[in-house]
DNA sequence: TGCTGATAATCAGTACTACTGACTATCAGC
DNA sequence: GCTGATAGTCAGTAGTACTGATTATCAGCA
């Protein structure tokens, strides 16, 4: 894992806010993508001190979450590729952040759980993840940022879950 | 320009609504790179029959809206790094939608024409753009729809402009 | 006039994301 | 014990978005 990417596609290259299309800035197609790479350099840039970025600090979050998972099942959380996977937690081993475990029951299966070296940074993750968000959604207010937040959630819901039980 | 991506990270892989991690899921981070990557997707197969992907399609609607422009001024209209735009119009001339044309006044410069073959093309590129904004909005009620579009045309017009002048 | 710094386009190379397809090991049901 | 499905891994591919270097040109000015 190496982390690049610091600045990036920076505002000065925008010369005015007339260079932009009215049609193009009306399509969830293009802000979708132009909002999550702007978001996502900030997430890397404020975690690139603890060597990881916006994915690792999402794996981690879950872990937190809801304890050791399954490979398989903290992919599914993540909605993250099965093959994709492998590498994120070969990069949060090689950290010390987490292990792999051999699970109780299924022997094709990995356990991952956080290491107590894990669990020491989690309370520093969280704080970077707050202050991106903040700094990221600064310019909404609070009730458009709670608003945001809910319709994105929405939105992904329904296009990642399962055809049979939600549609 | 060769064109992949079908399925990618099927609905079939989610299991269920109970694995996600209501800490994630309440992030922006998460939610527009998720949901970026899904519009993203939409776009790119609803395009595939005209070779071309979200990108072209984009470029092509900003010369049909503002009319020939220099590569650099598409570029900023775009957000497309300088770098990353010359291959963009490259496929486009290899289309046959779009031309390179020399600079009246500035000879470093090239303006981007859309050509008759491109013009042609603008009504079924605007239709498959509305299909997928309906489709993959869907899940949102009109009203939603409009927010949504309001919130994120906010966040991306700040991010993207420039210090002196915006902020 | 010629120097200097900035800009436009291009290209090579790099980092990263997210797959497909193939493979091995294992499981679960008959 | 056979069969089909699942978990993890790896190699390879497509695509996105840069950095840094290079060339050509421009624009201001001493």
């Amino acid at each position: 894992m190496i982390l690049k990417k610091t600045i990036k596609n920076s505002p000065e290259s925008i010369v005015s806010l007339a260079l932009t299309s009215e049609t193009l800035t009306g399509r969830s197609g293009f802000l979708l993508a132009k909002a999550a790479q702007r978001v996502r350099d900030t997430y890397d840039e404020h975690l690139k001190t603890l060597n990881m970025n916006a994915r690792h600090a999402g794996i981690l979050t879950i872990l937190e979450e809801k304890g050791s998972l399954a490979q398989n099942e903290l992919g599914k959380c993540a909605y993250i590729d099965r093959t994709t996977i492998v590498a994120l937690i070969d990069d949060l081993e090689k950290l010390g952040l987490v292990e792999r475990q051999e699970h109780p029951t299924d022997r094709r299966s990995h356990v991952i759980y956080m290491t107590a070296k894990g669990k020491e940074l989690m309370p520093q993750i969280g704080k970077k993840a707050k202050e991106v968000e903040k700094e990221y959604l600064g310019p909404l207010t609070a009730s458009e940022q709670k608003s945001l937040i809910q319709l994105l959630r929405k939105l992904v819901f329904h296009h990642y879950s399962m055809p049979k039980e939600t549609r």
